[in-house]
DNA sequence: ACAATATCCTGCGAGC
DNA sequence: TGCTCGCAGGATATTG
């Protein structure tokens, strides 16, 4: 599921593709329409959306912008199972298949419901096998004006992101830790995974609230935050579920993944078994010993 | 004003 | 073998 590391991978991939060709879009295909929420008429999406060149990609949290012509900006969630890719595919009865060697033969890559079509000959596609995805198009200045925009807490890996900023952030909740980490109004890019492997790094129980958080403690999960997230861009992200790159390929995360789904399995610090435990309607993955505070 | 719950989706694995 | 059922989850909407 892409948050903040494999987010940046995918707006990575796409300005390594795309940065030097100033690629236009010339077409839409879609067989799942309600991905598009703005404008709700594919038609109308259609139309906006031709003909306009991308003149910057970027993310803020874990949505992606594609800054286009005519000063409109294209906004992508990937949600839980979407991922955009680059290449090129040919229709075969009512599935897109990759053409030659442009995407890895991948069960996760052949869920196409989204296609740009590009003046290069070349397409970006969204693979979404639970159809979660949103894509929106707007008026660039009124994304940046809009609610949902201005709602949206820091970018953690901000170098002017201090610790006496993350401390502030967090101390406008009272809730459990591990919740207020997701909660993409006070800081943003965090989600389930990264949320259990900092706190594992840190060694804080992910059910302490944060007006029990001491010091110490807080100081230990910015640093472990950080570190985990910056960690896994280098290994571009983590593909345990159905996140790719735009060639479709996995990431490396795996590699250092120290708690998210591993119940059963012994923590590779003291060897005491992981546990899962529901917080709100996610999972949570912790060691009972290191984490036990 | 806040927190808990329902909603959207579909492949997969468990159980019979 | 083949069926059903429950589970996974980010963000938003709705209910308590």
């Amino acid at each position: 599921m892409p948050e903040l590391p494999e987010v940046e991978t995918t707006v990575r991939g796409l300005n390594r593709a795309l940065n030097s060709l100033s690629a236009r879009f010339i077409d839409v295909w879609a067989d799942w329409k309600k991905t598009i929420k703005k404008p709700r008429n594919f038609k109308s999406f259609k139309a906006g959306i031709k003909k306009k060149k991308i003149e910057k990609i970027w993310r803020r949290g874990k949505n992606i912008i594609f800054e286009l012509s005519d000063n409109y900006s294209l906004l992508i969630h990937q949600k839980l199972t979407g991922h955009l890719l680059y290449g090129y595919w040919v229709r075969r009865g009512n599935n897109w298949q990759p053409s030659g060697n442009d995407i890895l033969a991948d069960r996760v890559n052949n869920y196409i419901h989204l296609l740009f079509f590009l003046d290069n000959g070349k397409m970006i596609a969204l693979s979404d096998l639970r159809k979660f995805a949103n894509v929106e198009l707007w008026k660039t200045e009124e994304l940046l004006a809009s609610s949902g925009f201005n709602n949206l807490g820091p970018e953690i890996l901000e170098k002017s992101f201090t610790f006496e900023k993350f401390k502030e952030a967090l101390s406008k909740k009272k809730g459990k830790i591990k919740e207020v980490l997701m909660n993409q109004s006070v800081i943003v890019g965090v989600g389930n995974i990264y949320s259990d492997e900092a706190l594992w790094r840190a060694q804080v129980n992910p059910f302490k609230k944060i007006p029990d958080l001491t010091n110490r403690e807080l100081e230990k999960i910015y640093d472990s935050l950080r570190d985990v997230l910056q960690k896994s861009i280098e290994l571009h992200g983590e593909s345990f579920s159905d996140y790719r790159d735009t060639n479709g390929e996995k990431g490396g995360f795996d590699k250092i993944r120290m708690v998210y789904r591993r119940k059963g399995e012994k923590c590779q610090c003291c060897g005491t078994i992981i546990k899962r435990k529901k917080i709100g309607s996610r999972s949570c993955h912790f060691c009972p010993a290191c984490q036990k505070i």
